[in-house]
DNA sequence: ACCTGCGCTGTGCAGACTGTCCAGCGAAAA
DNA sequence: TTTTCGCTGGACAGTCTGCACAGCGCAGGT
């Protein structure tokens, strides 16, 4: 039998397989998983135990859509922030609960962040509250209109569990 | 004692509490839940169910980090796309490990896309890969430095529910 | 004012799963 | 060769889940 994981860190392929197995089906714990990949029961709880130790897997929390939650518009918006302000500017964008990510990016000290609004007039509300902030000199806008691939991870997985 | 639902849509205080308890403690069960929110265990059974039937707890499924799987630089890249090739370039995107994620956004027909690297060199590679396509007139990538605000959705969770 | 529908409570039960431990085995590393 | 490490297969007690049922109180409709 082939020995799986050697030292360091990274993933082999039954991490691969049980990430890829617990993300399309989370509910069925680690009995069911282990006779799913056929390994034994141990071996399942070992790899977990590991992979959420290592951080690879940072939990299972619940995967909120906004759109259900009466937010179904999501924009993108790409912010310039004057010279020394930028704590400010995060402070201040990590208050607003639209705000769903909030990244700083090359550029000159731009940011881009990811908003959700109740609808397209609310997002002229949200973006007001975004921007309507010292320190922000101009805001470009993006609306979603498709997400034709939503956030994923499984494919880099599997890359990343073939890469060894 | 008080009803706290009525007909439709959305959250109210208690389905915010259950969220937020899941999202801070996901391992802790519908009974040890049921007792941190001082309610009756099939009401958090029934809560769960309904929050899932309605679409706003999609699942459960591992969070993983591409950090730690060995991919730790983040970029998003803005996408000009010829006329009539968006179907083709999604379908390329789509097959791309390394793009997490894709928005078709107001403007002209442009995409918005998440993108992961091994280092700032192997982002090289993937925006090679990304944009040597057909299709793809310009592309513009913005590196993330910092993520003062990761993805988020409590805030958000909290608001909608106070506002039932 | 009365009735109905609905959500929450508290309880019970059988079945299944979890956490944990252990001994043995085979392969890679020292 | 010897040591180390991961996987196997099994076992046990404790706990949780899924499901069901009767009672109760409130909101909305008759």
């Amino acid at each position: 039998m082939a020995k799986g994981r050697r030292a360091g860190m990274g993933i082999d392929a039954l991490d691969g397989r049980l990430i890829t197995l617990l993300d399309r089906e989370p509910r069925i714990g680690v009995l069911e998983a282990s006779r799913r990949l056929g390994v034994a029961r141990g071996t399942v709880q070992a790899r977990l135990d590991r992979l959420q130790a290592q951080g690879v897997i940072r939990g299972f929390g619940p995967q909120v859509d906004p759109a259900a939650l009466g937010y179904p518009v999501t924009a993108f918006a790409t912010l310039e922030i004057k010279q020394g302000l930028g704590a400010d500017v995060r402070a201040h964008l990590a208050s607003v609960p639209e705000v769903l990510e909030l990244h700083t990016t090359t550029g000159e000290g731009d940011m881009l962040c990811r908003l959700v609004a109740r609808s397209n007039g609310d997002l002229q509300r949200v973006i007001d509250k975004v921007v309507g902030f010292e320190g922000i000199v101009r805001a470009a806008t993006a609306i979603v209109m498709e997400n034709p691939v939503p956030l994923r991870i499984i494919p880099l997985v599997e890359q990343a569990a073939r890469d060894v």
